[in-house]
DNA sequence: CTGAAAGCGCTAACAA
DNA sequence: TTGTTAGCGCTTTCAG
C-alpha cells in the first residue's frame, strides 16, 4: 500500500477478492449490488486508476489504434486525424499517432513500433507504401485501413475521396462555362498518385472537349505560398494567357487568385480560377474560390469505423469512395470572348 | 508456437535461456557476441516482434508520451505536435494524443485515460486548466508541462511565447510609422489569455503614445474567414476608418488586407494590416504581412525535451519564454497624411 | 557471462 | 454470486 494502490489493494479494503473487484469494473451485472456499491466507493477513496497496461498484457487488446500521416503539419490531415480521434473519443479508445513524412520506409518502421505497442489496428494516410509493409501487416494479422492509397493487391479495406470524379465534374463546369484556354496548375504529380489522378481527370475531361493544353500550360509546383505564386506569375507573363487556370488545390488556387489580380487581371472577368479541397482559405479569396469540397473529416471517421468493425470480427466492404460535391462560388465565370 | 514468436521461443530457437535473450536486447554488453549474435539472428528468423506492454509491465516505463491540444484541427498547433513528434522520433518514444476541444473537464479525463494508459509524461497545450487536473498531475506524480499556459501557483515547468513582447513591439512598429488611428481586431478575448495578452500588450503599446482606440475600433471575432471579413467590413464602412489595424493573428490580418481591398482601400497606401505568427498564409496575401513570427514548431520541442528530462530525473527550468521575431513586409507602410 | 525464479497488475477459467 | 489459481511476456535480482 506504500505507491499507487492497485486493484488487489481496492479488494482488500472492500473485504472482497481479487476477481470480484475485477469483475465489479468490468462486468457490473455478475456483481452483487451492495458489493460493487461498495468496491466503486472504495475505487474513489482510494484514488484508484486502473493499469490499462496490465489489462492489455491479459487481453491482448490495447484499445489503442496507431495513426500514420504523411505529415502532421499539413492542415488537410488534420481534419481527418480529427475524424478518427472523434469515433475513438466515443469508445475511449487511444490514438497512437506518428508522421512518416511521405516516406514509406518510415511507415513501415512505425507500423513496426505500433506493433510493439501493441495498438489494436492501423490506419495509415500515406500516399504510397513499401512492398514489406504488406507482407508485415499479413504476418501479423492486425486490422489496417487505408485512406486514400488503393491496393487492388490486397485486401484491406480502403476509403478515398473520389478524385477523379470530383476532378472531372471542376473541369467539365469550367469546358462548360465556355472556356477552352485552360491552364492546370498541380502539386508535384509524381509525389502522390492522388495528384496524379487529379490532373489525369482534369486532362481527360478537357480532352473530352477537344481542348488540349499546351505543355507551358500544365504546370506543378509546391503548395507554399512563395513557389506557388511564382509559378503562376511565370504562367501569366510569358506569352498567351488563358482564360481559365484550373487547380488541383485550393493552395494554387488561392495563389493564382492573388497573382492575377497582382498583375491587374479581374476574376473572373479576365481569367477564371478553380481549386479543389474546399479548405477555409476558399472563403478568405476574393472572390471566393469555386471549388469542389471533398470531405477529409469523413475520411478518418469512416476509415476509423471501417476499422473498429474488423476488431469486432466483421468484414466490412474493401471500397469506400467518398461523394464530392463543386462548389459554385465567385472564382469561376465565362470567359471574356465568350 | 503456435501464435506470435516471444522472447521465449527466440530464447529456445536460440538454445539459451530467457533471461540471456532478454539481456541480449537490452544489454548486449553483456552477453558473449557470439552469443548475441546467434540470438539477434533467430530473432529476424523468428520475425520477433518484442511486445512492449510486457516490458512497461515490469519497468514501469512506457516510452510514450501522452500530448493534449486544444483543437487538432487547428493549423496553429499542428507544428507544435510535430516538434514534439519530432524530439520522440528521435528517442523511439510513442506519442498518444487527444484534443480536448478547449474543454478543461475533457482535459482532465484524458489526462485520466493518459494515467491508465502509462504514459511518462503528459504535455498539454490547454490554454485554461481544471483545478482537480492540478490535483490529480500532483497526485500521481507524473512530469507534466505546460504550454502556454503559465501557473503561477504549481510547479510544473512551462514554456511559452513572449505574447506580450511580441505584440508591444509590432504595436511600437506600426505606432514608429507614424500611425495614430489605430484599430484592432483579436480573437474572442475571454476564450484565451493568449488573446487576452496580446490585445493588453497593444492596447498597452498604443496608450504609450497616447492613442487609446475607441470602444468601436477594438474588435473581437471569431477565426474563420466569413465573420472575419464580416466584421472587418463592418469596421471599414461605419464611419471613420482608421489608418492601420493591428491584429492579433494572421487570419484577422489576412482577412483585413482582402476586405480593405475589395472597398478598394489600398494597402497599405490606404490602410496598413500587421499580423501575429507568421503563419504560411502571412505570404500569400498581396501585399506580404507584416507580421511577429512565433515558434510554434519549437514550444512543442522545447516541452518535450523539458519533459523527457524530467523523465531523467532532472528538474528543469521552471519558465521558457520563446523569443519573437517582428517581419517587415509589405502590408504596413506610412500613414497617408503623415 | 549465463540461468532460475519471482514478480509487474490484471483477467479469466474453474471451483465452490 | 464470490474466491482460487494460473498465467499474459518481459525484466531483473540473485546464484552459479
Amino acid at each position: 500500500m506504500s505507491g499507487k494502490p492497485g486493484l488487489r489493494d481496492v479488494a482488500r479494503v472492500a473485504k472482497v477478492s481479487l476477481s470480484t473487484a475485477s469483475r465489479a469494473l468490468a462486468q457490473p451485472g455478475l456483481v452483487s449490488p451492495e458489493v460493487r456499491a461498495r468496491i466503486e466507493q472504495v475505487c474513489v477513496e482510494l484514488r484508484y486508476i486502473p493499469n490499462r497496461t496490465a489489462k492489455r498484457l491479459s487481453v491482448d487488446r490495447s484499445d489503442t489504434i496507431g495513426v500514420i500521416v504523411p505529415s502532421i503539419a499539413n492542415p488537410l490531415f488534420a481534419p481527418a486525424i480529427d475524424g478518427v480521434r472523434t469515433v475513438l473519443d466515443a469508445r475511449n479508445f487511444g490514438m497512437l499517432i506518428n508522421s512518416a513524412e511521405l516516406d514509406p520506409l518510415r511507415e513501415l518502421k512505425q507500423v513496426r513500433t505500433f506493433l510493439e505497442h501493441g495498438v489494436d489496428a492501423i490506419l495509415t494516410l500515406m500516399p504510397v507504401h513499401d512492398e514489406q509493409l504488406f507482407e508485415l501487416l499479413e504476418y501479423s494479422k492486425i486490422p489496417a485501413v487505408f485512406i486514400n492509397s488503393a491496393r487492388s493487391e490486397t485486401t484491406h479495406p480502403f476509403v478515398e475521396h473520389d478524385n477523379f470524379g470530383a476532378m472531372r465534374a471542376m473541369a467539365q463546369k469550367v469546358i462548360d462555362a465556355g472556356h477552352r484556354e485552360i491552364a492546370i496548375i498541380s502539386g508535384p504529380r509524381s509525389s502522390t498518385p492522388i495528384i496524379f489522378e487529379r490532373t489525369t481527370a482534369a486532362l481527360e475531361t478537357l480532352a473530352g472537349s477537344g481542348v488540349q493544353p499546351s505543355l507551358d500550360w500544365m504546370i506543378e509546383c509546391d503548395y507554399d505560398p512563395v513557389p506557388a505564386r511564382a509559378a503562376v506569375r511565370a504562367l501569366l507573363t510569358s506569352g498567351r494567357v488563358p482564360t481559365a487556370l484550373v487547380c488541383t488545390g485550393d493552395q494554387h488556387a488561392a495563389a493564382a487568385v492573388i497573382e492575377a489580380q497582382a498583375l491587374g487581371l479581374r476574376v473572373p472577368e479576365d481569367i477564371s480560377v478553380t481549386g479543389c479541397n474546399d479548405v477555409p482559405l476558399a472563403l478568405l479569396c476574393e472572390p471566393q474560390l469555386t471549388t469542389v469540397r471533398l470531405p477529409y473529416r469523413e475520411l478518418g471517421e469512416t476509415a476509423c469505423r471501417l476499422a473498429l468493425e474488423m476488431l469486432e470480427g466483421n468484414t466490412p466492404q474493401r471500397r469506400t469512395l467518398l461523394p464530392y460535391e463543386v462548389i459554385e462560388r465567385g472564382s469561376l465565370g465565362r470567359p471574356r470572348t465568350a
